[in-house]
DNA sequence: GCTGTATGAATGAAGG
DNA sequence: CCTTCATTCATACAGC
């Protein structure tokens, strides 16, 4: 994946939003960024280490583990695996067969619409590159 | 203004373009460019018959009823939706105005924007219990 | 050519 | 768990 650049500012350096009169119009910046650290680590555990429902302690040895990272709370890394999963598994359940009446059948030799490559539906999203 | 003319080769020769020479390929094709066909299936599903957040298979069953006018994957379906949605609602809600500034009546101490389900880290939401 | 706008894509957060 | 919302980044295209 190579537009992964979401984040502009990921080096843990999440000054202070909001204290003074800095950003204007940033009321919003409450979300959590994670650092490119992060989600190294995340993706490390999550991937290569199989860890897909951290408990509860081990959420919490995870978050004080990317503490040193950058800022970040229980919260996040709860949230973290909670949406790499659902979206590992709507990604699989995209790419699962559905039964569709196939309309025009027989004619499509006409046009070429099955020309690209089947290729997985969902292609990149969000994952890692295994 | 608004720019609605998605068309990138629209005359309906989109199909044939995958015939000969593809245009060429840097990289991945970037992101996917709806054919005016298919916007206005997507549009005539989205305001006609009031389809706004389809199912998954439903949204398969789109995807490969689109795929016949022009290369689509699933997740272009998907976020189709999503954005038409959200941006739905934010043009309504821009439009009309009214936006009553959320009066807080000011009993409450507002303690913290983070106000997550669950004030201390999991005191309620400890449900996971594999 | 650059700049502004519309829009595809991504993801944190939350609801149910 | 699954779905949805909100915000943001990235980019194609139009007008200047």
């Amino acid at each position: 994946m190579e537009p992964q650049n979401q984040h502009p500012t990921e080096d843990g350096s999440n000054k202070a939003a909001g204290s003074s009169a800095n950003m204007l119009r940033r009321k919003s910046c409450t979300r959590w960024i994670p650092t490119t650290d992060h989600i190294r680590i995340l993706k490390e555990l999550f991937y290569n280490k199989g860890v897909r429902s951290p408990t509860i302690e081990q959420t919490q040895r995870i978050c004080l583990q990317l503490k040193w990272y950058g800022k970040i709370e229980f919260k996040n890394v709860y949230f973290w695996f909670v949406n790499q999963r659902a979206r590992e598994k709507k990604k699989k359940r995209s790419t699962s067969d559905v039964h569709v009446p196939m309309q025009r059948s027989g004619l499509v030799g006409d046009d070429n619409v099955t020309n690209w490559k089947h290729e997985d539906q969902w292609g990149t999203m969000a994952v890692m590159d295994p």
